[in-house]
RNA sequence: GUGACUGUAGCUCAGCUGGUUAGAGCGCUGGACUGUGACUCCGGAGGCCGCGGGUUCAAAUCCCGUCAGUCACCCCA
Protein backbone atom coordinates (compact mmCIF):
# COMPACT_ATOMS: atom_id res chain seq x y z
CA UNK A 1 0.00 0.00 0.00
CA UNK A 2 0.47 3.63 -0.14
CA UNK A 3 3.24 3.10 -3.26
CA UNK A 4 2.95 6.06 -5.58
CA UNK A 5 -0.46 7.71 -5.81
CA UNK A 6 -1.96 9.93 -8.23
CA UNK A 7 -1.02 13.41 -8.12
CA UNK A 8 -2.99 15.86 -5.42
CA UNK A 9 -6.11 16.82 -7.39
CA UNK A 10 -5.87 14.19 -10.23
CA UNK A 11 -8.08 10.94 -11.07
CA UNK A 12 -8.27 7.75 -12.65
CA UNK A 13 -11.52 6.92 -14.87
CA UNK A 14 -12.03 3.02 -14.95
CA UNK A 15 -14.85 1.00 -15.70
CA UNK A 16 -17.82 1.52 -15.47
CA UNK A 17 -16.93 5.41 -14.58
CA UNK A 18 -15.25 5.50 -17.63
CA UNK A 19 -18.22 4.15 -19.43
CA UNK A 20 -20.77 7.71 -18.25
CA UNK A 21 -17.92 10.02 -19.52
CA UNK A 22 -17.39 8.44 -22.66
CA UNK A 23 -21.18 8.49 -23.21
CA UNK A 24 -21.14 12.04 -21.95
CA UNK A 25 -18.57 13.57 -24.34
CA UNK A 26 -20.45 11.55 -27.47
CA UNK A 27 -23.68 13.42 -26.29
CA UNK A 28 -21.76 16.62 -26.00
CA UNK A 29 -19.95 16.52 -28.87
CA UNK A 30 -22.97 15.24 -30.92
CA UNK A 31 -24.84 18.48 -29.49
CA UNK A 32 -22.07 20.51 -30.98
CA UNK A 33 -22.10 19.05 -34.55
CA UNK A 34 -25.73 19.51 -34.93
CA UNK A 35 -24.80 23.10 -34.42
CA UNK A 36 -22.54 23.20 -37.12
CA UNK A 37 -19.16 23.37 -34.87
CA UNK A 38 -16.53 21.10 -35.70
CA UNK A 39 -13.91 19.39 -32.86
CA UNK A 40 -10.35 21.39 -32.32
CA UNK A 41 -7.72 19.92 -30.47
CA UNK A 42 -4.52 21.65 -29.78
CA UNK A 43 -1.38 20.97 -27.56
CA UNK A 44 -1.47 20.16 -23.87
CA UNK A 45 0.88 22.57 -23.79
CA UNK A 46 1.60 26.14 -24.83
CA UNK A 47 4.15 29.22 -23.88
CA UNK A 48 3.68 30.08 -21.62
CA UNK A 49 3.43 33.88 -23.07
CA UNK A 50 0.18 32.76 -24.63
CA UNK A 51 -1.65 32.34 -21.39
CA UNK A 52 -0.03 35.64 -19.50
CA UNK A 53 -1.60 37.85 -22.77
CA UNK A 54 -4.44 36.18 -23.95
CA UNK A 55 -5.80 35.63 -20.23
CA UNK A 56 -4.68 38.06 -18.57
CA UNK A 57 -1.34 39.24 -15.72
CA UNK A 58 -3.36 40.09 -13.14
CA UNK A 59 -5.82 37.25 -13.23
CA UNK A 60 -5.40 34.41 -10.85
CA UNK A 61 -4.99 31.52 -13.20
CA UNK A 62 -1.93 33.38 -13.78
CA UNK A 63 -0.98 34.85 -10.98
CA UNK A 64 -0.92 31.33 -9.02
CA UNK A 65 -2.55 28.74 -11.19
CA UNK A 66 -0.84 27.39 -13.94
CA UNK A 67 1.47 24.80 -14.01
CA UNK A 68 4.85 26.14 -15.57
CA UNK A 69 7.88 24.58 -16.42
CA UNK A 70 11.03 25.04 -18.40
CA UNK A 71 11.82 22.56 -20.85
CA UNK A 72 15.16 21.10 -22.12
CA UNK A 73 15.40 23.90 -24.45
CA UNK A 74 15.05 26.73 -22.18
CA UNK A 75 11.41 27.52 -22.98
CA UNK A 76 8.85 28.23 -20.30
CA UNK A 77 5.97 26.31 -21.07
CA UNK A 78 2.21 25.79 -19.10
CA UNK A 79 0.15 22.90 -18.83
CA UNK A 80 -3.14 24.45 -20.55
CA UNK A 81 -5.45 26.21 -17.75
CA UNK A 82 -8.01 27.17 -20.24
CA UNK A 83 -9.19 26.85 -23.99
CA UNK A 84 -9.82 29.83 -25.13
CA UNK A 85 -6.41 30.92 -25.71
CA UNK A 86 -4.81 28.53 -27.20
CA UNK A 87 -7.62 28.13 -29.96
CA UNK A 88 -7.41 31.26 -30.82
CA UNK A 89 -3.68 30.99 -30.84
CA UNK A 90 -4.13 27.68 -33.34
CA UNK A 91 -6.72 30.24 -35.52
CA UNK A 92 -4.32 32.67 -35.75
CA UNK A 93 -1.44 30.15 -36.63
CA UNK A 94 -3.38 28.72 -39.92
CA UNK A 95 -5.08 31.58 -40.66
CA UNK A 96 -8.37 29.84 -40.48
CA UNK A 97 -10.08 33.35 -39.40
CA UNK A 98 -9.32 34.69 -43.09
CA UNK A 99 -11.68 31.40 -44.05
CA UNK A 100 -14.64 33.52 -42.65
CA UNK A 101 -16.40 32.56 -39.26
CA UNK A 102 -15.45 29.66 -37.80
CA UNK A 103 -17.44 27.38 -35.10
CA UNK A 104 -15.42 25.32 -32.98
CA UNK A 105 -16.35 23.20 -29.97
CA UNK A 106 -13.41 21.13 -27.65
CA UNK A 107 -13.33 18.19 -25.05
CA UNK A 108 -10.52 17.73 -22.80
CA UNK A 109 -8.29 18.31 -19.79
CA UNK A 110 -7.48 21.90 -18.28
CA UNK A 111 -4.72 22.23 -15.37
CA UNK A 112 -4.74 24.70 -12.45
CA UNK A 113 -2.90 24.45 -9.64
CA UNK A 114 -5.33 24.62 -6.60
CA UNK A 115 -6.72 23.26 -3.36
CA UNK A 116 -9.01 20.70 -4.74
CA UNK A 117 -12.40 20.91 -3.88
CA UNK A 118 -16.04 19.55 -4.59
CA UNK A 119 -15.67 20.19 -7.92
CA UNK A 120 -12.60 21.53 -8.69
CA UNK A 121 -9.84 19.42 -9.52
CA UNK A 122 -6.05 20.15 -10.55
CA UNK A 123 -6.78 18.32 -13.82
CA UNK A 124 -10.26 18.70 -14.77
CA UNK A 125 -12.21 18.25 -17.86
CA UNK A 126 -14.28 20.87 -20.18
CA UNK A 127 -16.22 20.84 -22.52
CA UNK A 128 -16.84 24.57 -24.59
CA UNK A 129 -17.18 26.23 -27.95
CA UNK A 130 -15.66 29.15 -29.42
CA UNK A 131 -17.72 31.23 -32.40
CA UNK A 132 -15.42 33.72 -34.05
CA UNK A 133 -16.46 36.29 -36.65
CA UNK A 134 -20.30 37.51 -34.96
CA UNK A 135 -20.52 40.24 -33.37
CA UNK A 136 -24.40 40.55 -33.08
CA UNK A 137 -26.38 39.09 -31.04
CA UNK A 138 -27.44 36.09 -32.49
CA UNK A 139 -24.24 34.69 -32.09
CA UNK A 140 -24.57 35.24 -28.29
CA UNK A 141 -27.56 33.28 -28.40
CA UNK A 142 -26.48 30.75 -30.47
CA UNK A 143 -24.02 29.87 -27.77
CA UNK A 144 -25.93 29.94 -24.91
CA UNK A 145 -28.99 27.87 -26.61
CA UNK A 146 -26.37 25.58 -27.36
CA UNK A 147 -25.59 25.26 -23.46
CA UNK A 148 -29.10 25.22 -23.01
CA UNK A 149 -29.45 22.54 -24.72
CA UNK A 150 -27.14 20.41 -23.26
CA UNK A 151 -27.79 20.64 -19.84
CA UNK A 152 -31.75 21.02 -20.40
CA UNK A 153 -30.74 17.86 -22.21
CA UNK A 154 -30.21 15.86 -19.50
CA UNK A 155 -33.46 17.55 -17.56
CA UNK A 156 -31.40 18.58 -14.31
CA UNK A 157 -33.07 19.88 -11.69
CA UNK A 158 -32.04 23.72 -10.50
CA UNK A 159 -30.33 24.76 -12.98
CA UNK A 160 -30.31 28.48 -13.73
CA UNK A 161 -29.04 30.77 -16.63
CA UNK A 162 -27.86 33.90 -15.10
CA UNK A 163 -27.22 36.77 -17.75
CA UNK A 164 -25.45 39.74 -17.16
CA UNK A 165 -23.30 42.11 -19.34
CA UNK A 166 -20.29 43.77 -18.42
CA UNK A 167 -19.32 46.63 -21.30
CA UNK A 168 -16.86 47.19 -23.43
CA UNK A 169 -13.99 49.31 -23.91
CA UNK A 170 -16.28 52.66 -23.22
CA UNK A 171 -18.57 51.42 -21.01
CA UNK A 172 -16.41 49.38 -18.51
CA UNK A 173 -14.24 51.75 -17.28
CA UNK A 174 -17.27 53.89 -16.20
CA UNK A 175 -18.35 51.37 -14.18
CA UNK A 176 -14.86 50.49 -12.71
CA UNK A 177 -14.86 54.50 -11.34
CA UNK A 178 -18.41 54.47 -10.37
CA UNK A 179 -17.94 51.28 -8.21
CA UNK A 180 -14.45 52.90 -6.71
CA UNK A 181 -16.21 55.93 -6.09
CA UNK A 182 -19.14 53.57 -4.55
CA UNK A 183 -16.65 51.85 -2.01
CA UNK A 184 -13.59 54.13 -1.13
CA UNK A 185 -15.76 55.97 1.24
CA UNK A 186 -16.30 53.17 3.26
CA UNK A 187 -12.94 51.09 2.41
CA UNK A 188 -12.42 50.20 5.99
CA UNK A 189 -16.02 48.81 6.61
CA UNK A 190 -14.84 46.15 3.59
CA UNK A 191 -13.61 42.95 4.37
CA UNK A 192 -9.50 42.31 4.03
CA UNK A 193 -9.67 40.91 0.76
CA UNK A 194 -12.03 43.09 -0.69
CA UNK A 195 -9.95 46.27 0.04
CA UNK A 196 -7.40 44.42 -1.90
CA UNK A 197 -10.10 44.27 -4.97
CA UNK A 198 -10.97 47.65 -4.70
CA UNK A 199 -7.64 49.11 -5.77
CA UNK A 200 -7.05 46.10 -8.69
CA UNK A 201 -10.71 45.34 -9.78
CA UNK A 202 -13.57 46.74 -7.72
CA UNK A 203 -15.77 44.78 -9.86
CA UNK A 204 -14.51 41.36 -7.98
CA UNK A 205 -16.29 42.89 -4.72
CA UNK A 206 -19.50 42.19 -6.05
CA UNK A 207 -19.48 38.39 -5.81
CA UNK A 208 -17.91 38.49 -2.61
CA UNK A 209 -19.21 36.10 0.01
CA UNK A 210 -17.97 37.73 2.79
CA UNK A 211 -20.86 39.22 4.62
CA UNK A 212 -19.97 42.75 5.51
CA UNK A 213 -19.03 43.14 1.85
CA UNK A 214 -22.79 42.04 1.06
CA UNK A 215 -24.19 45.26 2.63
CA UNK A 216 -22.40 47.64 0.29
CA UNK A 217 -22.89 45.42 -2.66
CA UNK A 218 -26.71 45.40 -2.61
CA UNK A 219 -26.39 49.39 -2.86
CA UNK A 220 -23.50 49.26 -5.17
CA UNK A 221 -24.71 51.07 -8.96
CA UNK A 222 -25.13 48.42 -11.29
CA UNK A 223 -23.38 47.78 -14.47
CA UNK A 224 -26.29 47.98 -16.52
CA UNK A 225 -27.36 51.12 -15.43
CA UNK A 226 -24.00 52.88 -17.24
CA UNK A 227 -24.03 50.74 -20.52
CA UNK A 228 -23.08 52.78 -23.47
CA UNK A 229 -25.80 52.78 -26.22
CA UNK A 230 -24.62 50.02 -28.22
CA UNK A 231 -23.50 47.75 -25.30
CA UNK A 232 -27.45 48.25 -24.07
CA UNK A 233 -28.80 47.51 -27.22
CA UNK A 234 -26.80 44.62 -28.05
CA UNK A 235 -27.98 43.51 -24.22
CA UNK A 236 -31.74 44.35 -25.18
CA UNK A 237 -31.48 42.35 -28.29
CA UNK A 238 -29.96 39.38 -26.74
CA UNK A 239 -32.89 39.24 -24.17
CA UNK A 240 -35.33 39.73 -26.95
CA UNK A 241 -33.83 36.67 -29.08
CA UNK A 242 -33.37 34.30 -25.73
CA UNK A 243 -36.88 34.54 -25.22
CA UNK A 244 -38.04 34.33 -28.38
CA UNK A 245 -36.32 30.88 -28.59
CA UNK A 246 -37.66 30.28 -25.13
CA UNK A 247 -34.66 29.83 -23.36
CA UNK A 248 -35.16 31.14 -19.41
CA UNK A 249 -32.95 33.25 -17.43
CA UNK A 250 -32.21 35.72 -14.83
CA UNK A 251 -30.56 38.89 -15.12
CA UNK A 252 -27.75 38.81 -12.67
CA UNK A 253 -25.80 41.99 -12.20
CA UNK A 254 -22.97 40.55 -10.19
CA UNK A 255 -21.42 38.34 -12.65
CA UNK A 256 -18.32 39.41 -13.30
CA UNK A 257 -15.81 37.33 -15.05
CA UNK A 258 -12.33 35.94 -13.53
CA UNK A 259 -10.84 36.72 -17.15
CA UNK A 260 -9.70 39.56 -18.39
CA UNK A 261 -11.01 39.42 -22.00
CA UNK A 262 -14.61 39.69 -21.89
CA UNK A 263 -16.43 42.00 -23.13
CA UNK A 264 -20.49 42.59 -23.33
CA UNK A 265 -22.50 39.38 -22.75
CA UNK A 266 -21.29 37.35 -20.02
CA UNK A 267 -23.46 34.28 -18.56
CA UNK A 268 -23.45 30.89 -15.91
CA UNK A 269 -25.17 28.29 -15.48
CA UNK A 270 -25.23 27.78 -11.88
CA UNK A 271 -26.72 24.67 -9.70
CA UNK A 272 -27.59 24.63 -6.26
CA UNK A 273 -26.25 20.74 -6.19
CA UNK A 274 -22.34 21.52 -6.48
CA UNK A 275 -21.63 22.73 -3.54
CA UNK A 276 -19.97 26.22 -3.23
CA UNK A 277 -18.92 25.57 -6.81
CA UNK A 278 -22.15 26.23 -8.31
CA UNK A 279 -21.47 27.23 -11.74
CA UNK A 280 -21.51 24.24 -14.63
CA UNK A 281 -21.29 26.26 -17.82
CA UNK A 282 -19.82 29.65 -17.62
CA UNK A 283 -19.35 31.96 -20.73
CA UNK A 284 -19.37 35.20 -22.53
CA UNK A 285 -18.23 37.31 -25.80
CA UNK A 286 -15.00 38.22 -25.96
CA UNK A 287 -14.47 41.12 -28.89
CA UNK A 288 -10.92 41.99 -27.82
CA UNK A 289 -9.14 38.39 -27.68
CA UNK A 290 -7.91 37.60 -31.25
CA UNK A 291 -6.74 41.21 -31.17
CA UNK A 292 -4.94 41.30 -28.26
CA UNK A 293 -3.02 38.17 -29.67
CA UNK A 294 -2.18 39.86 -32.32
CA UNK A 295 -4.87 39.02 -35.13
CA UNK A 296 -7.28 40.72 -37.37
CA UNK A 297 -9.88 42.52 -34.90
CA UNK A 298 -12.35 39.83 -34.54
CA UNK A 299 -15.70 39.36 -32.40
CA UNK A 300 -15.89 35.96 -30.82
CA UNK A 301 -18.28 34.31 -27.85
CA UNK A 302 -17.73 30.57 -26.68
CA UNK A 303 -18.18 28.86 -23.00
CA UNK A 304 -16.82 26.05 -21.18
CA UNK A 305 -18.42 23.64 -18.93
CA UNK A 306 -17.20 21.42 -16.32
CA UNK A 307 -17.24 17.66 -17.56
CA UNK A 308 -16.67 16.46 -13.62
CA UNK A 309 -19.48 19.03 -12.67
CA UNK A 310 -21.52 18.00 -14.73
CA UNK A 311 -21.21 14.45 -14.06
CA UNK A 312 -21.64 15.34 -10.12
CA UNK A 313 -24.75 17.29 -10.60
CA UNK A 314 -26.17 13.89 -13.34
CA UNK A 315 -24.87 11.71 -9.75
CA UNK A 316 -26.98 13.50 -7.41
CA UNK A 317 -29.62 14.08 -9.57
CA UNK A 318 -29.90 10.34 -9.65
CA UNK A 319 -29.93 10.30 -13.31
CA UNK A 320 -27.34 7.76 -13.77
CA UNK A 321 -27.35 5.75 -17.19
CA UNK A 322 -27.94 2.16 -17.05
CA UNK A 323 -25.24 0.10 -18.38
CA UNK A 324 -26.07 -1.22 -21.15
CA UNK A 325 -26.50 -5.04 -21.37
CA UNK A 326 -24.90 -6.79 -24.50
CA UNK A 327 -22.49 -9.07 -25.31
CA UNK A 328 -21.37 -12.85 -25.08
CA UNK A 329 -19.49 -14.63 -22.28
CA UNK A 330 -17.67 -17.47 -23.38
CA UNK A 331 -17.27 -20.28 -21.13
CA UNK A 332 -14.97 -22.73 -22.12
CA UNK A 333 -14.41 -25.56 -19.43
CA UNK A 334 -11.37 -27.72 -19.45
CA UNK A 335 -7.94 -26.65 -21.67
CA UNK A 336 -9.11 -28.76 -24.40
CA UNK A 337 -12.17 -26.48 -25.16
CA UNK A 338 -10.47 -23.67 -24.27
CA UNK A 339 -8.14 -23.98 -26.99
CA UNK A 340 -11.14 -25.02 -29.21
CA UNK A 341 -12.88 -21.73 -28.65
CA UNK A 342 -10.16 -19.62 -29.60
CA UNK A 343 -10.87 -19.67 -33.22
CA UNK A 344 -14.36 -19.17 -32.64
CA UNK A 345 -13.70 -16.06 -30.35
CA UNK A 346 -11.27 -14.72 -33.02
CA UNK A 347 -14.23 -15.34 -35.92
CA UNK A 348 -16.70 -13.41 -33.66
CA UNK A 349 -15.01 -10.61 -32.83
CA UNK A 350 -13.61 -10.15 -36.79
CA UNK A 351 -16.41 -8.26 -38.53
CA UNK A 352 -18.70 -8.22 -35.56
CA UNK A 353 -19.78 -5.65 -33.19
CA UNK A 354 -20.97 -7.30 -30.52
CA UNK A 355 -18.34 -7.48 -27.68
CA UNK A 356 -17.02 -10.73 -27.23
CA UNK A 357 -15.35 -12.10 -24.28
CA UNK A 358 -13.85 -14.65 -22.48
CA UNK A 359 -12.49 -15.80 -19.52
CA UNK A 360 -8.93 -17.89 -19.62
CA UNK A 361 -8.09 -18.76 -16.27
CA UNK A 362 -10.05 -22.37 -16.00
CA UNK A 363 -12.80 -21.09 -13.25
CA UNK A 364 -15.83 -23.12 -12.91
CA UNK A 365 -18.87 -22.54 -14.86
CA UNK A 366 -20.92 -21.19 -12.02
CA UNK A 367 -18.53 -18.31 -11.46
CA UNK A 368 -17.80 -17.63 -15.18
CA UNK A 369 -22.05 -17.58 -15.68
CA UNK A 370 -22.03 -15.21 -12.00
CA UNK A 371 -19.28 -12.58 -13.87
CA UNK A 372 -20.97 -12.82 -17.22
CA UNK A 373 -23.96 -11.32 -15.65
CA UNK A 374 -22.25 -9.28 -13.68
CA UNK A 375 -20.63 -7.61 -16.64
CA UNK A 376 -23.82 -7.02 -17.83
CA UNK A 377 -23.28 -9.51 -20.85
CA UNK A 378 -26.66 -10.44 -22.60
CA UNK A 379 -25.68 -14.52 -23.84
CA UNK A 380 -22.92 -16.76 -23.11
CA UNK A 381 -22.19 -19.58 -25.15
CA UNK A 382 -20.85 -22.74 -23.21
CA UNK A 383 -18.28 -25.36 -24.30
CA UNK A 384 -17.34 -28.67 -22.42
CA UNK A 385 -16.14 -31.80 -23.29
CA UNK A 386 -19.78 -33.07 -24.28
CA UNK A 387 -20.47 -30.27 -26.47
CA UNK A 388 -16.81 -30.01 -28.02
CA UNK A 389 -17.41 -34.26 -28.74
CA UNK A 390 -20.28 -33.49 -30.61
CA UNK A 391 -19.42 -30.27 -32.21
CA UNK A 392 -22.03 -28.19 -30.67
CA UNK A 393 -21.95 -24.89 -28.11
CA UNK A 394 -24.60 -24.31 -25.39
CA UNK A 395 -25.89 -20.95 -26.21
CA UNK A 396 -27.39 -19.14 -23.28
CA UNK A 397 -29.83 -16.20 -22.30
CA UNK A 398 -28.42 -15.03 -18.72
CA UNK A 399 -31.34 -12.78 -18.70
CA UNK A 400 -34.53 -15.39 -19.47
CA UNK A 401 -31.70 -17.87 -18.27
CA UNK A 402 -32.56 -20.01 -20.84
CA UNK A 403 -30.65 -21.97 -23.43
CA UNK A 404 -30.53 -23.86 -26.55
CA UNK A 405 -28.19 -25.83 -27.98
CA UNK A 406 -26.31 -24.85 -31.72
CA UNK A 407 -23.93 -27.00 -33.51
CA UNK A 408 -20.82 -25.46 -34.66
CA UNK A 409 -18.76 -28.53 -35.79
CA UNK A 410 -19.35 -27.66 -40.23
CA UNK A 411 -17.34 -25.00 -40.60
CA UNK A 412 -16.58 -21.49 -38.85
CA UNK A 413 -18.42 -19.55 -40.84
CA UNK A 414 -21.43 -21.30 -40.23
CA UNK A 415 -20.89 -21.49 -36.60
CA UNK A 416 -20.44 -17.97 -36.80
CA UNK A 417 -23.89 -17.44 -38.99
CA UNK A 418 -25.54 -19.45 -36.57
CA UNK A 419 -24.16 -17.56 -33.31
CA UNK A 420 -24.77 -14.11 -34.91
CA UNK A 421 -28.09 -15.33 -35.42
CA UNK A 422 -28.91 -16.95 -31.99
CA UNK A 423 -27.45 -12.97 -30.73
CA UNK A 424 -29.88 -11.22 -32.87
CA UNK A 425 -32.70 -13.13 -32.15
CA UNK A 426 -32.58 -12.97 -28.28
CA UNK A 427 -35.47 -10.69 -27.05
CA UNK A 428 -34.95 -6.42 -25.75
CA UNK A 429 -32.97 -6.63 -22.72
CA UNK A 430 -35.56 -3.76 -21.62
CA UNK A 431 -38.39 -6.27 -23.23
CA UNK A 432 -37.11 -8.70 -20.73
CA UNK A 433 -36.96 -6.69 -17.56
CA UNK A 434 -40.17 -5.59 -17.61
CA UNK A 435 -41.39 -8.45 -18.80
CA UNK A 436 -39.17 -10.40 -15.85
C1' G B 1 -1.87 29.76 -0.50
C1' U B 2 -5.25 29.71 4.52
C1' G B 3 -8.48 26.84 7.86
C1' A B 4 -11.35 22.54 9.73
C1' C B 5 -12.25 17.36 9.63
C1' U B 6 -10.56 12.50 8.00
C1' G B 7 -6.85 8.26 6.48
C1' U B 8 -7.84 0.45 9.57
C1' A B 9 -9.01 -5.76 4.16
C1' G B 10 -10.78 -4.63 -3.04
C1' C B 11 -15.46 -1.50 -1.04
C1' U B 12 -18.34 0.58 3.39
C1' C B 13 -16.93 0.93 8.23
C1' A B 14 -16.26 -1.01 14.04
C1' G B 15 -12.08 -0.91 17.25
C1' C B 16 -14.19 2.71 24.80
C1' U B 17 -10.05 6.53 28.64
C1' G B 18 -2.70 3.07 25.00
C1' G B 19 -2.38 -3.52 26.92
C1' U B 20 -0.86 -9.33 24.20
C1' U B 21 -3.36 -13.53 18.00
C1' A B 22 -6.84 -6.11 14.58
C1' G B 23 -12.83 -7.22 13.61
C1' A B 24 -17.82 -7.02 10.79
C1' G B 25 -20.81 -6.58 6.34
C1' C B 26 -20.31 -6.65 1.09
C1' G B 27 -16.97 -8.52 -2.62
C1' C B 28 -13.34 -12.53 -3.96
C1' U B 29 -12.50 -17.82 -3.36
C1' G B 30 -13.43 -23.45 -2.00
C1' G B 31 -17.34 -26.72 -0.64
C1' A B 32 -22.63 -28.49 0.42
C1' C B 33 -24.94 -28.93 -5.49
C1' U B 34 -18.86 -34.72 -10.00
C1' G B 35 -20.76 -28.63 -15.66
C1' U B 36 -25.25 -23.46 -14.89
C1' G B 37 -25.22 -17.46 -12.46
C1' A B 38 -30.83 -15.85 -7.05
C1' C B 39 -31.19 -17.60 -1.83
C1' U B 40 -29.13 -20.53 2.39
C1' C B 41 -25.26 -22.98 5.23
C1' C B 42 -19.99 -24.21 6.26
C1' G B 43 -14.72 -23.11 5.24
C1' G B 44 -10.48 -19.95 3.03
C1' A B 45 -7.46 -16.06 1.20
C1' G B 46 -6.75 -11.00 1.81
C1' G B 47 -4.12 -5.71 6.59
C1' C B 48 3.98 -2.38 7.11
C1' C B 49 -3.99 0.28 10.92
C1' G B 50 -1.37 6.21 4.65
C1' C B 51 4.07 7.21 5.43
C1' G B 52 8.20 8.98 8.75
C1' G B 53 9.71 10.28 13.52
C1' G B 54 8.69 10.82 18.88
C1' U B 55 6.56 9.57 23.97
C1' U B 56 5.98 4.76 26.63
C1' C B 57 7.57 -1.47 29.58
C1' A B 58 3.76 -1.40 25.58
C1' A B 59 0.95 2.70 20.04
C1' A B 60 -4.21 1.33 15.08
C1' U B 61 -5.10 4.28 19.69
C1' C B 62 -1.20 9.88 22.41
C1' C B 63 2.34 13.97 20.16
C1' C B 64 5.00 16.16 15.81
C1' G B 65 5.93 16.13 10.68
C1' U B 66 4.60 14.59 5.85
C1' C B 67 1.48 12.74 1.89
C1' A B 68 -3.50 12.07 0.42
C1' G B 69 -8.93 12.69 0.79
C1' U B 70 -13.21 15.71 2.14
C1' C B 71 -15.38 20.51 3.04
C1' A B 72 -14.96 25.81 3.22
C1' C B 73 -12.10 30.45 2.05
C1' C B 74 -9.33 32.80 -2.10
C1' C B 75 -10.82 31.89 -6.95
C1' C B 76 -13.13 29.28 -10.61
C1' A B 77 -15.24 24.95 -14.99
Amino acid sequence: MSKIAAPRGTADTYPPESARRQALEARVGAIARRFGYGEIRTPLFESTELFVRGVGEATDIVEKEMYTFVDKGGRSMTLRPEWTAPVVRALLEHNLLSNGPQRLYYVGPIFRYERPQAGRYRQAHQFGIECFGFAGPEADVEVISLADDVLRGYDLPGVVLHLNSIGDDVCRPRYRQALYDHFAPHRALLSADSQRRLERNPLRILDSKSPEDRALAETAPTVLDVLCTDCAAHFAQVRALLDAIGVAYEIDPRIVRGLDYYTRTVFEFVSSDLGAQSTVCAGGRYDGLVASLGGPPTPGVGFGMGIERLLMMLERAGLEPLPERHGIAVIALGDAARAASVPLIAALRRGGDVPVTSDYAGAKVGNQLKRADRANARGALIVGDDELREGTVVARDLVLRSQVTLAVSDSLEAAVARVRAWYAGLPAPDAVSEAV
